[in-house]
DNA sequence: TCTAATCGAGAACAGTGTTCTCGATTCGTC
DNA sequence: GACGAATCGAGAACACTGTTCTCGATTAGA
């Protein structure tokens, strides 16, 4: 019988809490360390409410006290792993000493992360599980929160001279009109800053990295290179040079 | 009581067989066919052997003389997919009137038939469908097939002085040792031609280009760009200007 | 202290994949 | 042409799943 280690957060919260409210925050916390050991153990599919109850030592039917059905209990784990991610990203992007750096370093965290827990990753950004529709509204904000960082931190690195202007003005030439359009759309609604070019570039460079991750992490890239690592570097490095960032 | 119909491949290989045999081909068409239409209709998870045995008009247990269990349905109707891929892609390369234009074209193809068909490529190259691993001694040879012709239609194209030299060697410049040996060992075991740099060069457009579908397809493109067809064009035209076709 | 809300347990239902047995049908051979 | 052997489909059964319902027990607030 295992407790789930509780965060101090969480315990300064559950100080003015009564006996029923700190009960029910406890199991909460242990269900969802029980689900997600489950989920990455055994995958997405294999996760089985019963399970969780059988390892909980509870019934089955009280699970549905805490959670709306499977459905919402893969939702719950979804966003926060969004979450997690982008935490390690935006922390990665902190350290770094100027925000070029923190683009590459932001990017270079994104593929640790997502390595480090594919089926974390699949669960967000894979087929969209079968049979589980992820509803809109409780995933677009987590799951925006990485672009969001990165086209943010290269509109500054852009304000602060550090991106080549003449990458934007090429990038710039190669935009389609309807491209640009939706782009510009997309940046009012964000509130992105810089040239429309700009923010193509950081979608280039989003897009690559999803792109060479996504096939890292569900192993299409294994008949080509078993350690990716290096290869991801080289991606990395053209898409940063792409940008005007000659190293980081 | 709708009978699947028959390639005509298939009813001359049916001439020289007996009732049995003959019995057996024309359910197990049937059977893929509704399989098929489950899968597209209701996505992987939702794939059920006795929905299809019902649709059949079969008991559940006569579907095990077809198809060893559930995940054996889904490898089946896996590398047919896989296949019907490849055969567009190259069919549209065939169609081209080069190889360079051969190589642009598998690449819109490729696009093309994954839009179209969104479950059969998330099948393919999704999320391992979760509780499900495809064994590789069954899908590795029609996985492998679009990159071997996109590959080798590329080398073709060097032959024939359609790729920019200074291109290859740019690459070639940044390639670093481990990516080079295992492009080595890729290219001796499948027999590519050209330089190592022209394979990486290979690699990663398809890689950019496989990422960029996958999250068309998995619907991660849609906050960014709601019609993504006209940012698909622009970012493999950068790809094949970084190869060195001008225009394709 | 008493009422109302909350909670967990257990049974039940419909659905799933898989295995087994058992007649019926077809095949290859004497 | 008949006969033993292989193949086939049907049906029942088992273990598992998600979900819903009811019913006592416990806690919260007036």
């Amino acid at each position: 019988m295992s407790r789930a280690v509780l965060s101090l957060c969480t315990v300064f919260r559950m100080a003015g809490m009564g006996l029923r409210e700190r009960r029910r925050e406890e199991l909460l916390g242990e269900l969802r360390a029980i689900a997600r050991r489950q989920l990455t153990e055994n995958g997405a599919a294999a996760l089985s409410l019963r399970a969780v109850a059988r390892e909980a030592g509870i019934a089955v039917s009280a699970l549905y006290r805490y959670f709306p059905d499977r459905d919402g209990l893969l939702t719950d784990l979804l966003v926060r792993a969004f979450d997690e991610q982008a935490d390690e990203v935006e922390a990665a992007g902190a350290a770094a000493p100027d925000p070029a750096a923190a683009f590459a370093a932001g990017i270079r965290a994104y593929r640790r992360w997502s390595v480090a827990h594919p089926v974390e990753f699949g669960l967000a950004y894979g087929t969209p599980v079968p049979g589980y529709r992820a509803p809109a509204e409780q995933t677009v904000r987590a799951g925006t929160r990485v672009g969001d960082y990165l086209t943010t931190v290269l509109a500054t690195a852009y304000d602060q001279g550090l991106v080549d202007r003449d990458a934007v003005e090429r990038r710039a030439a190669r935009l389609t009109a309807p491209t640009a359009e939706q782009l510009t759309v997309l940046r009012q609604r964000r509130g992105y800053g810089g040239p429309v070019a700009l923010t193509a570039l950081a979608m280039d460079a989003f897009v690559t990295v999803h792109g060479f991750v996504v096939m890292e992490v569900f192993g299409q890239l294994r008949p080509i290179t078993p350690d990716a690592a290096a290869y991801f570097d080289e991606v990395v490095d053209e898409r940063l040079r792409a940008i005007g960032f000659d190293r980081a």
